[in-house]
DNA sequence: TTTTCTCTTGCACACATGTGCATTTGTGTA
DNA sequence: TACACAAATGCACATGTGTGCAAGAGAAAA
């Protein structure tokens, strides 16, 4: 019943059992080629029998482009790539292209997208800070559609898709909503990183239009450990002049800041109140109930997949910088229960 | 200085440029081929400076195969999967595989993986319950080398990684050290998980066997929020007869079933003990401190891909089940502390 | 110098498909 | 039936590479 002979069946064998020519076989695979609905059906049903697959490998040959789009990413385990990923995933599956993941915290990661360009593929997404610019001006060179996600890059020959930075301070600012005369916090990250440094430079500023007093910390990477890390120069801070609330620019580290705080006895929103960033998911569990700010990743994702299939599909459109979308999200780190 | 022109450089262009023959271009870039040193300096030269790229998908049309492998995967947004899928990435690349991640979720599961069939692929790994077995047989059709993690398949022509069950039962009752006389829970899941119930069943033997009594819960999915909704069932089983320890299948359940136990003031370990599974990084965090049993996915993935690479490179090698190694972790909510 | 052997190179074919162009088929009308 | 026109089909070429085979080059041995 097993065949060990490896199926090696092409369109030829089909055109021959369906008693038709080659290239209708290569038309009734091919969407919006002319053929009869007769012949097609024919074609159809001696693939099945005969367990026929177009070889994409020929056809992207022929086609000069791969259906394949790259996902310049770092850190995929962290849970907010995560998500960011199982759905970019989903919807470029969605319209037809193929994904390949490529982490970026590789130190082979420029000869890995080299090979990458090598199947020629038919665009990429970056949701990354790490990969050098350089690496992606080839892309360019290759005439390769590329979308950025909240990453900066020099040229204006990309679509990206933006966080409003100061809408963003804003949105915290008022969460927090300080009294008079207290001062605020942000933990920010030495690690480089476009979105993060864009939204706590953001926030600083709109506590200084507001005459609030502001304290910088910088923990070393966005994680948990970094969070719990940074406390001690919290506390320190705190015992000198006490500090009503803290933004801190990544749910991961708020939740290792708000572990490291209670561990010290500081009750939160009592003592000081936390607001993070991302809305994962960890950031609603009992233990912590963080109030956050979340970004719309569904639409996010529409929006980059929309983006870059116009570009694969139109050369010509204009590049677009679109907004990202951004909502508040009030639990139990913060006092205020305004919406 | 930037040319509107897209780039197609041949291996032609770059065998006129270097003043040699094609095919010395084509073995200039094709390790193991006989090429004088000299000659393949020439086209390494003239290739750099035109920017000459091999085109993959010519030369996997011609090997017939191509460097793809595929990662079949059900939630990875969780933080497992989401781990597993780094590392398996991670390590596919660096031995110049390039990996495909098909989520498993998606109703079109069938078809994308026809849709991977059309390209070739070089192999399969499969990290997940979900996709049926005749979607695997496909695989199989077409001479296509699959590697399963902790799944079940009917047929004896893949090689697996698999958990010892049995191993791991006695660990975790060991971890529990019930004292003579308590009994003991254990939350399973409702979704089908050959990992799973292999390792829920394996644990109730264990304690059949050693004669204490034990209940069984069942959650509905193996996240968070099943973990809290199996919570008011266990309250009303405790109020009956009290229960010493709890064997919670999956970390990220056993988080949930912590909080909301501890909602109820609850005091774990005093109270009841739990152990998870999978050492999840969230485990650790100190709101949790999670007792629990750690695999060694760092060696589950090499293993995965030294096994996978071996099966390509030589077909008739005899199909191997590799247990998958495990180890205890003693943290905070069990009480015994012995090793 | 001639012979023999090894290493390198070039030719031409194969891989499996898409598609422009010319030809054939089919359909409706006079 | 003859004609006009649209639709479907087949032919042949193109996509960019790997590799077996035979010929060539170069060196060592006679």
């Amino acid at each position: 019943m097993k065949d060990t002979i490896a199926k090696k069946v092409t369109s030829f064998d089909v055109a021959r059992h369906a008693g038709v020519s080659r290239s209708a076989v290569s038309r009734a695979f091919t969407p919006g080629a002319h053929i009869a609905d007769k012949t097609r059906k024919k074609v159809f049903e001696s693939a099945q029998i005969l367990g026929y697959q177009v070889n994409y490998l020929a056809r992207d040959l022929k086609n000069t482009h791969s259906g394949f789009v790259g996902i310049l990413a770092n850190q995929i385990m962290r849970p907010y790539r995560a998500k960011q990923i199982a759905l970019l995933t989903q919807k470029l599956l969605s319209v037809g292209y193929r994904p390949i993941l490529l982490n970026t915290d590789s130190d082979a990661t420029e000869s890995m997208l080299n090979d990458l360009l090598g199947y020629r593929m038919a665009g990429f997404v970056v949701t990354s800070d790490t990969p050098p610019s350089h690496i992606v001006d080839k892309c360019h060179d290759f005439n390769i559609p590329v979308v950025f996600i909240n990453r900066f890059y020099e040229q204006e020959t990309v679509d990206r898709i933006e966080l409003d930075f100061q809408q963003c301070g804003q949105i915290v600012f008022d969460m927090l909503s300080p009294p008079s005369g207290v001062s605020l916090g942000v933990v920010g990250i030495q690690e480089h990183s476009y979105s993060v440094q864009g939204r706590t430079k953001a926030f600083q500023d709109v506590c200084c239009q507001n005459n609030v007093p502001i304290r910088e910390f910088l923990a070393i990477r966005q994680d948990y450990q970094s969070g719990l890390d940074i406390v001690s120069a919290i506390i320190e801070s705190i015992e000198h002049s006490p500090l009503d609330g803290l933004f801190v620019a990544t749910d991961l580290l708020a939740l290792g800041v708000c572990d490291g705080l209670r561990h010290h006895n500081i009750r939160i929103p009592q003592d000081i109140q936390i607001v993070g960033f991302d809305n994962i998911e960890q950031a609603s569990w009992l233990s912590y109930e963080l109030s956050t700010v979340c970004q719309d990743l569904d639409w996010q994702m529409d929006r980059a997949v929309g983006a870059l299939v116009n570009r694969i599909q139109n050369t010509e459109h204009p590049y677009e910088t679109i907004p990202q979308k951004i909502k508040p999200v009030h639990r139990k780190t913060t006092r205020s229960q305004s919406d």
